[in-house]
DNA sequence: AGATGTTATGTAACAAGTTACATGTTTTTA
DNA sequence: TAAAAACATGTAACTTGTTACATAACATCT
């Protein structure tokens, strides 16, 4: 590997001069830079990221903090990130917290160890104050863990909102709502827009709590067999209206005549799997993009227009609602 | 943050003598150790990886060049090799390559500036050669692109055959296969695997190339009902058999009673949603443990047992096959 | 007692860059 | 034409750790 001495030397110049080249600092005389960059292609010579981050304090490195990678929501998001990270010419580091007390204080260490620039965190974590002692810039999605931390979120109590619009315009009379982990405030989010339509419009409903990551398709089929009278069914993920909807075919209930059926995310599969599934799409794509120039704007010490921000989410209409 | 220096002045050592003690290398008296411990508890130091990485041209991490990260077996399996890769003391850094020859070149570039200490290429890429010029420890998963690069993949001739067998045994006569890209030896094994068994027993078979990422449903339909006369179908993916279940209910088939379905991969949602899918299962987990144990072998610089792995696979029968 | 080995610790070079500062040249300005 | 400003380049200190080497105290062996 060559060193930026090595270039130095074959371009007859200092290490001063070969840096100021590649740095684009500073006066170089038209005629050197040239040959500077003459010989660092000849060479091949790329500079070495470790000893520059050592000087800056600086790693170019952003870790984002996974629960887990297995979701199709988180997948998405992963992938934005990860692009809208390299185009900003950063690097991301990957972190599966896993709900593992041990790992998180591995990766907590590690964030110190690397100067990781900055820190996305899509985990939960009850050890915030660890993460804010790092001093690091930091950014939650999905959380509002800290009033210290900016955070992007779904515009999660319109979701609710809209799916409950819709049920209840279609004639809903009777709804179950199968909701995640309470603990969320994104769930929570969404009862509150929810609650806040069927409130107002008088509507019967019940709420029941399902883990997100898999969820039991026989817990999901007692609660219907236990509700045969409704006639609505909003669910937190498309995953969990996919085991609804199939349950429902078991009950011979029709979709969307008998019941109708709102998901949430919008995977792919939720429009490829007949009946298609009419659900409240989460923008991956808005997020993750406003997640990384968030991020990097804190780390460029910029100021922040909001501190917490709200990406709006869309009902899509498909074929399990009238 | 605290440096070494000055745990050292806290402590009244030299800088050499803190290193000694953190690395648990040559002689330090067990009072001096104490002393030593003692100041970086707490001055809370953790050691700069960065000036560490720099002087012995190691980083302690670990890249994994993903071709995108949202499928279920990419995911699963970057799920076990990210927790087996944090186990070894490693960090992982995620490259999502999208097919995309400029971002590979970027990351190409990252690989060398950072001292990246391996890479597992999950990626197809037609750049070996830029990979191997690199020199750096190397593994891939599920590819064959250069004879000097170790592989881990699934006993994908086997999965081919068991799927074959399974089809062939339980009485079908006329089968149709939807597979993966035919570029990829894996789906090229799978094929010759499962040919193997057909043409050993005369079976009258059809074969259709499709996208992994995100097949064609009306693609899917279309084949069915033109070949309205087969009894068995040998899907290269657990999502491919979701969407051909559906077109063959379409279709008016029983499942299995007139046509058999097998699927590849066993992803959650295939137990999940009825039928329930019969499957060759390809273990993410040990496909994961054993890249991460073997990229470590090649770190080491040990010899491997075998410089070409594979990983059984195993039939898992379900609703879909009699 | 002198030689040899073991234990303990410090000094300084080194990894590969960046940059403050010094120095010298050239150009612009008054 | 002298002063000031801009241009060009190099030397050396600095980032934070590791380690070769030097030094010295003490123990053990002949």
């Amino acid at each position: 590997m060559a060193t930026i001495k090595d270039v130095a030397k074959k371009a007859h110049v200092s290490v001063a001069t070969v840096s100021r080249v590649i740095n684009q600092k500073g006066y170089v005389n038209e005629e050197t830079r040239k040959l500077v960059l003459q010989a660092i292609e000849e060479l091949n010579y790329v500079p070495n990221e470790l000893a520059r981050s050592l000087f800056q304090k600086k790693s170019h490195i952003i870790a984002v903090v996974m629960p887990h990678l297995t979701s199709y929501y988180f997948s998405d998001l992963l992938e934005v990130i990860e692009d809208e990270t390299i185009n900003a010419n950063y690097r991301l580091m990957i972190c599966n917290s896993k709900d593992d007390p041990e790992k998180e204080t591995k990766y907590l260490k590690i964030f110190d160890q690397y100067n990781v620039d900055g820190i996305i965190l899509i985990s939960n974590t009850n050890r915030i104050d660890d993460y804010l002692r790092l001093k690091i810039p930091m950014i939650e999605i999905d959380h509002n863990l800290s009033d210290d931390i900016p955070s992007i979120t779904s515009n999660n109590f319109l979701g609710g909102k809209l799916a409950a619009e819709k049920l209840v315009n279609s004639g809903c009379k009777r709804i179950l709502h199968f909701r995640g982990p309470s603990g969320l405030v994104t769930v929570q989010d969404r009862t509150s827009g929810f609650q806040s339509i069927l409130k107002e419009k008088g509507i019967e409903n019940y709420t029941y709590d399902l883990a997100f990551l898999s969820p039991d398709p026989d817990d999901i089929e007692n609660k219907i067999f236990n509700h045969l009278d409704v006639d609505g069914i909003f669910c937190d993920s498309d995953v969990i209206a996919m085991l609804a909807i199939q349950s429902l075919k078991r009950a011979n209930k029709r979709i969307p005549e008998d019941v109708q059926v709102v998901g949430f995310d919008n995977i792919q599969l939720a429009s490829m799997l007949e009946p298609k599934i009419t659900t409240i799409e989460q923008s991956t794509d808005a997020i993750g993009k406003t997640v990384v120039k968030t991020i990097m704007k804190l780390i460029n010490g910029e100021n922040l227009d909001y501190f917490h921000q709200t990406i709006d989410v869309k009902l899509i209409e498909r074929a399990t609602t009238k």
